[in-house]
RNA sequence: GUGAGUGUAGCUCAGUUGGCAGAGCACCGGGUUGUGGCCUCGGUGGUCGAGGGUUCAAGUCCCUUCACUCACCCCA
């Protein structure tokens, strides 16, 4: 049988992988919740016409990257659903969804969970990867802005990261126009030295010139929004640079911070690592004021931003992601038990229950029972082979102590209560047995 | 979609001008009939990514293909 293997650009995360994202997604809902943000929950699957309509349908993620879904029975060319490739749109769905527009437009979301992008992995590019998102709704000001890359900030902090803020301003609709226009005739007027990737994109999305990487020459000297915007937008834009440089928020102004997605206007921003190769953005985000009542709401102004959790844990040391892994999957133990356990990838436990013959079986399960229920971990390791197998497949759960039933304590109606780190072991009885094992977790 | 690099044991990798597929780690067992880690002795484990070609003989040379990695593009 051929084996089975996973798909390009998924990925598994077994052990200290897997500890490291729940870690930095726990600390990234407390920073979350302290910055007045309520979960939301969407689904993975959504109409094609959503990002169509909202991410647009010139942008790469909808134009090459999303996964069309199929049922195995029926399908539906009207209703053609999709993996979600972002979770701005569907957040902004449930939003008008529940009504929420109309009765109570100031809402503060934060979600957590899986894009799909079908795009050629790299490093820090998978085809599923996992965000962090924030969508803040009703707020048009500027103090808005400025607090969500303040909150950014106060993650990295926590996380003990070094990392670079980018802000920018696209400016409204109407500045935007007036920008286009200049692009356009910048573009036509080097014709010749665009290079070709500039030339579709002179068609399919001007923007994107400024970003052109094949001659930075030429696209440091093309047109830059903030230079056509109106007065209200330099305001809005003046104030956020205000707040940010008050907040002790270290941002630097980058004309070429543009973003792929249509909807943005006024402030789009970037976060990332010196230490991550190409794909380096950590964060992105930015200000989506006609998003809402393009997509059938009423006019509320919103912005937003994701991380990108894997490109988070992968900006942390090799050292730092050790050490932080080991600590999560020790739980509450100080230290392992021994010093091989302590590139494990799993959970240390608090005890191994160990049975010796058919006898102990069941006197020993139901103990490991007991010890668990006054909420230590414990492990009943496989009776089906000798102690010394048994007690190294303790040592190797990282366990602190085992509890030994066999022939011998049966017949005195103790066990044995070892403790792996020293060696040290005694006799309990068997009734007082759990509490024993609890109370010898607590002092050690 | 484009370009480059890499595919040998579970993992990290040796493998000479083509001549019997190796090491370290991991795993299992003995040294200890009921005592883990350290030590020691031994053992299991391979379609050499896949397919074809050249040759008496291919891990090694040639062609094709697939996968992985990095980069372009794009993005978190």
């Amino acid at each position: 049988m051929a084996k089975l293997t996973r798909l390009r650009g998924f990925q598994d995360q077994l052990g200290a992988e897997a500890e490291m994202l729940s870690l930095v997604e726990a600390r990234a809902k407390e920073v979350a919740r302290r910055y007045g943000l309520g979960e939301i929950r969407i689904p993975l699957m959504e109409r094609i016409q959503l990002y169509e309509r909202s991410t647009g349908e010139t942008s790469d993620v909808v134009a090459k990257q999303m996964y069309i879904v199929k049922h195995a029975q029926e399908s539906s060319a009207a209703d053609t659903m999709v993996l979600r490739p972002e979770g701005t749109p569907g957040v902004v769905r449930a939003y008008i969804e529940a009504g929420l527009d109309r009765s109570d437009p100031e809402q503060r979301f934060f979600y957590c969970g899986p894009m799909l992008r079908y795009e050629r992995p790299q490093k820090g590019r998978f085809r599923q990867f996992h965000q962090f998102g924030v969508e803040v709704f009703g707020r048009a000001d500027p103090a808005c802005d400025a607090e969500l890359l303040v909150m950014i900030d106060d993650l990295r902090r926590e996380l003990d990261l070094e990392l670079d803020f980018e802000v920018n301003s696209l400016g409204c609709g109407e500045c935007r126009l007036a920008f286009r226009e200049a692009l356009l005739a910048f573009g036509r007027a080097h014709l010749e030295s665009l290079c070709a990737d500039c030339h579709a994109r002179l068609e399919r999305n001007p923007l994107r010139i400024v970003d052109c990487k094949t001659d930075a020459a030429l696209a440091e000297q093309a047109p830059k929004s903030i230079d056509y915007l109106c007065p209200d937008c330099r305001r809005h834009f003046d104030a956020v640079l205000d707040l940010l440089r008050y907040s002790g928020v270290a941002v630097t102004v980058n004309p070429r911070i543009v973003r792929g997605l249509d909807y943005y206007v006024r402030t789009t921003f970037e976060v990332s690592s010196r230490t991550l190769g190409a794909q380096n953005a950590i964060a992105a985000g930015g200000r989506y004021d006609g998003l809402v009542e393009s997509l059938g709401g009423v006019p509320v102004p919103g912005i937003g931003f994701a991380i990108g959790l894997e490109r988070l844990t992968m900006a942390m040391s090799p050292q730092d992601r050790h050490a932080r892994a080991v600590a999560a999957a020790a739980g509450g133990h100080a230290k392992p038990p021994t010093a091989r356990s302590d590139s494990r990838q799993a959970p240390f436990i608090d005890a191994a229950v160990l049975a010796l013959g058919e006898e102990a079986l069941p006197k020993a399960a139901a103990l490991a029972r007991e010890i668990r229920h006054s909420g230590l971990a414990v492990e009943f390791v496989s009776p089906a082979r000798g102690l010394k197998a048994q007690l190294r497949r303790a040592d190797r759960a990282g366990a602190r102590f085992a509890v030994i039933i066999g022939e011998d304590e049966l017949s005195r109606g103790v066990a044995t209560l070892r403790d792996m780190t020293s060696g040290a072991q005694r006799d309990v009885q068997l009734e007082q047995a759990a509490q024993a094992v609890s109370a010898a977790a607590a002092e050690s």
